[in-house]
DNA sequence: CAAGGTTAGGACACCGTTGTCCTAAATAAG
DNA sequence: CTTATTTAGGACAACGGTGTCCTAACCTTG
């Protein structure tokens, strides 16, 4: 209000600090300043101390706009998740965030609701308005055909995050769910259990089918046989578990163990059963996929795998911000023994 | 690879179109798709629709990048949210998202760990960088007293989420903490019970003393006078709240009810009683507050306190974008009775 | 002492818009 | 028939940096 003599501040019409603030106080040319930012060569560490020095001490930013508009890159990659599942979207959105910090790279994303009409619209816009330097395609986009289509169309660096099968030059991040499946079923064979329910996931996720293929595959190596009664369709949540199970506890041969897709599956299996009075684990075993917190927090806490989807998005974001010859990387996963699974009662 | 003719493409140095591909197509002149664009005035509205018609067919998006340099807006907003609870930040981004749509007006969002120790530094320098043109502060952020100095200081409008207490002049959306749990309290009361325990939520949320005293003036109106042993301090977490349900549950006199600030304590308060063989809600009614999705998915469903957490958000947005003289948005709460509450045992 | 690399600084165009100011035709109002 | 208002278009300077090219001082090294 008050600040109308004429020799209040130099230069600026706005009040941030810019490049050129930063090389008067510095002593130095403003391209030495953009030689620092940038990290470039030509630049004796005596004056690139003292340009650090300066901006840290006036809280100088470089705008991301202007960066942006004049040198090829945005300095911002996005995040692509269209997932239900806030706890997957908050690991998935922390990896990644975690992993641009060290490159002081910002992460743009936005959760798209479940199967978004236009995500692929979306997508575009995204691209075109924000200009992002790559992308990071969380499950189920990372296996949409028409995304990859118009990535590749548009020679835009991305990544995949657990994607289905490979794509030849496209880096990915996985684990091993058809291996992770097959282990889980084989904790439960090894308790004694010959009649294991199985809940598939939603079938638009890769994933699905690769633990069901790993589950089939521990049944046939103990010499048991896909049973159709015991493979029901879920949709990875609560709602589709507790259809399921009920479906399968109405059979007149019910299973002794069930083995969810996920762990929300998991959650409604529990719940059918406890609406039953079927103790957890002394008459049914239960089995989750994810070890999401859920797991923990059911009663009574959920055996399941371990996937170190935090991991998985930190190792997305590297590929990306740090290209190499890596084409996928894959990450363990883990069997964690809680307490629902035991062995099946005595007949 | 063979497009080496001259005449291919008339200015575009990138793939990109520019207001100017779209200004030759439509036949008008730059200067008049910028008008369009930005909604302003002198625009006849034929040569609107003309030029609306032609940026949806070449799948023009104005740069951002180039707005914000040279307007003095970035039309970003961002969204600071550093909740250690999945569920509530997927629910504040989707709402914040979905009213962002509305204007065109793109959020950014990143997921800050629980007390980030530089969450000051973190919102300075996105603030530096991408220039919000205001920012959504959720909780416990839109209480931290140094970020809301630090914006005042620097004018930039922001909005509160369920704030603790109000700030002259500063938006905020909530909804009434206090009686919402003095509603939930005089449910248990009418159920019949006259010990209950309460486990108070994460002091450094404002809505945790809130809901504490909405408790005891409810237990006070009902002639019952506070007692110590019977309100627990918790952390809005499932950890804090089986500890806490495991004291209260040893005491020698222990609740036939215990209503927890939040769903996630209260399913620690359902694991306590399960390990102990004490049913729910036949031994001991358990209420949370939230009603988040593991309200329905723990056993027994829990009675719980609805938080109408995205159109909270959308309220929010929506009065950091269309700014009024409206400076509290309240909404309104609701008891949800499930299955975990019932009138005390028989003494 | 010449040749060559390193460390700067300067000049200038450019990125794709918006803001400002000016001009002028077409249209409406007085 | 003037005089405003609406509807344009044009010119030009920002916005805050980056990329490119040139120059030159200062070290090395042979």
């Amino acid at each position: 209000m008050s600040d109308t003599s004429p020799s209040a501040s130099p230069t600026r019409s706005t009040g941030r600090p810019t490049i050129r603030d930063v090389s008067r106080l510095a002593g130095v040319s403003f391209k030495t300043v953009s030689r620092v930012i940038n990290d470039q060569q030509y630049v004796s560490a005596e004056k690139r101390e003292r340009v650090l020095a300066i901006m840290a001490e006036i809280g100088f930013q470089p705008s991301q706009a202007a960066r942006a508009l004049a040198g090829h890159r945005s300095h911002q990659i996005a995040l692509i998740c269209d997932n239900p599942n806030p706890w997957y979207v908050y690991e998935v959105q922390a990896g990644v965030r975690e992993r641009c910090g060290r490159d002081n790279v910002r992460m743009i994303a936005q959760p798209y609701d479940r199967a978004t009409p236009a995500l692929l619209d979306a997508i575009v816009a995204l691209i075109d308005q924000a200009h992002p330097d790559g992308l990071v395609l969380a499950p189920p986009a990372c296996d949409d055909a028409r995304v990859i289509a118009e990535l590749e169309r548009r020679r835009i660096p991305f990544v995949r995050l657990q994607p289905g099968g490979p794509i030849d030059g496209v880096p990915a991040t996985s684990i091993d769910n058809d291996q992770a499946a097959f282990d889980m079923t084989s904790h439960l064979l090894a308790l004694g259990h010959m009649r294991i329910g199985f809940v598939v996931g939603d079938r638009s996720y890769a994933s699905s089918d690769q633990r069901l293929s790993g589950h089939l595959r521990a049944l046939e190596q103990a010499g048991i046989g896909p049973d159709p009664d015991l493979v029901r369709q879920g949709m990875f949540d609560f709602a589709s578990g507790k259809a399921a199970a009920d479906a399968m506890l109405d059979l007149p041969h019910p299973p002794t163990a069930i083995f969810a897709a996920s762990d929300d599956i998991a959650a409604g299996v529990l719940v059918a059963a406890h609406r039953r009075g079927i103790a957890v684990p002394a008459m049914l075993s239960v089995a989750g996929f994810d070890d999401a917190p859920l797991a923990q927090v059911v009663w009574p806490p959920l055996t399941t795998i371990r996937q170190p989807v935090r991991n998985l998005a930190i190792a997305a974001a590297d590929l990306l911000l740090a290209p190499g010859d890596t084409v996928e990387r894959r990450l363990d996963h883990s069997l964690i023994v809680r307490e629902s699974t035991a062995p099946p009662p005595a007949a």
